[in-house]
DNA sequence: CAAATAGTGTCTCTAAGACAATATCAC
DNA sequence: GTGATATTGTCTTAGAGACACTATTTG
């Protein structure tokens, strides 16, 4: 009889055959854009972080950021490295997506991929200050379903659109994934990652849920607002989002000042 | 320049460290108990399948059943066929539960786990018949909170009680994870991630998810009240049960028989 | 008939959507 | 003053919870 010392002193994991493990993060931000109009407030879009690939395979494509997973660390300590090595900013939320193993999914050979999302402040990447020819840029993110049922999502960043094709796919076992139809030019299957992690991202901000994570410490009501409907892609009436975010916020003392209109007061999040 | 060919074909993926990969699965079951008076509807309880280990690392402890994952197959693939071989029975519903990556989780080395979430139903197993020798056994399954703000898992089977303590931890960019208080006897971490599958159930079960995967195709509206009631351990006026549960199912023409009080109608799910 | 589940109707309360009305700032 | 956002109030409607009541079966 062995026991559990001699047993994992005979032990080599190298007797089996392992994969590669990487992480890809689908990291967004909400940026607001000035008005022309002094008394309107800026618009937000949705943006996230691609970086363009500067060795084989997809060589010169668009990718999410990401990398290999290294020993003696977590998944998740793995997309905080990688996230922040890309941006020098720390971000806010970083939350599992899903796993993506498909075999032939990377050409490389057998690479399986941990997703996750993440929330970053347009505050703390303006400190950080960018760097217009950067392999790393925030792309516009649009994403919806056409009246034929496929899912269209495009990515832009001035003359750049990155146009996906993808269709939902009603799996047995109760899953439902995305399938591409066409990545638009994205690296590996990340236009399945990103529509998965938009998916994800409505979800949470249906429900409150990661809103105010785009959002500095003290922000206005409206300005909650905005990031819900630039997220949802809807619009609701401003005194009814009040009551319902009126469990989500403490208010404060403080109000705006030098808006064009009357002054907001300030809340905190509870 | 180097092309994409010949990039890939000088790429040796051996030339990098690499994890093993493993699923692990929750499977669920509900088992109804017959009662000893004939007018009574049959007990339900929540049960969860879980292996005796043969081999070491905790050998001897019980587990969530499991495997490595091998070449040319995605994770899903992968928990499908293991715990398909463990119980000969295909399952209604297999959906991600986490990553489980910490180091030191494994004593063999470095390994990751996929967690799944499962569920079979009792006619299913019925049909299998069961070998009560077998190393593969359904534990009742409690799972709760404390006063003190702990949760604790017990599982059971005739005279094993396996109790596990954990503490619900609010981690840094907003994910929440358990963390293990005491394993309970279950091997690896095991307890861990039964309580996220457990938790994640009762999710899905408050939506009315996943409720109808436990039952056969036909049910009675009674039937469907009891699963959700099992699982998330409260109760409702059957009235009000009705009146939510109407817009998910389809009626028969067909109604129960013999049951010692008022025949039921039978329903489908829509 | 007794005990159990099946099934319907209705009252109340709450939450959400629609909309009206007033307040206050920069220019 | 104008045009924008800020803020409050109220009407209506939909849904959930509580509860009363009737229906139908087996032993």
């Amino acid at each position: 009889m062995q026991s559990e010392k001699e047993y994992l002193s005979n032990y080599n994991i190298k007797d089996y055959e392992r994969p590669s493990v990487t992480t890809d993060i689908a990291a967004f931000m909400i940026r607001s854009e000035e008005s022309d109009n002094y008394k309107k407030d800026s618009e937000n879009k949705l943006s996230i972080l691609l970086v363009k690939r500067g060795v084989h395979p997809f060589k010169d494509c668009w990718a999410l950021p990401g990398g290999f997973l290294k020993p003696n660390e977590t998944v998740e300590e793995c997309a905080l490295r990688e996230i922040t090595e890309e941006t020098n900013v720390t971000p806010v939320v970083l939350l599992p997506v899903g796993i993506f193993s498909e075999p032939g999914r990377d050409p490389r050979g057998w690479i399986i991929s941990n997703a996750f999302f993440s929330v970053i402040t347009e505050e703390s990447v303006k400190q950080v200050g960018g760097d217009d020819a950067a392999d790393a840029q925030w792309f516009d993110v649009n994403f919806q379903q056409e009246k034929n049922g496929d899912f269209h999502l495009v990515l832009s960043l001035k003359d750049v659109h990155l146009e996906a094709t993808l269709e939902k796919e009603k799996t047995k076992y109760g899953k439902n994934t995305f399938v591409i139809k066409d990545g638009g030019g994205l690296a590996f299957d990340h236009a399945k990652i990103i529509a998965t992690a938009v998916s994800l991202l409505r979800k949470y901000a249906d429900d409150f849920n990661t809103i105010f994570d785009f959002l500095p410490e003290s922000f206005t009501l409206n300005e909650v607002q905005k990031v819900q409907e630039t997220i949802l892609n809807t619009s609701i009436l401003p005194a009814n989002f009040r009551r319902k975010i009126n469990d989500y916020v403490i208010e404060t003392d403080e109000y705006t000042q030098g808006a064009g209109h009357r002054p907001a007061r300030l809340y905190k999040r509870k």
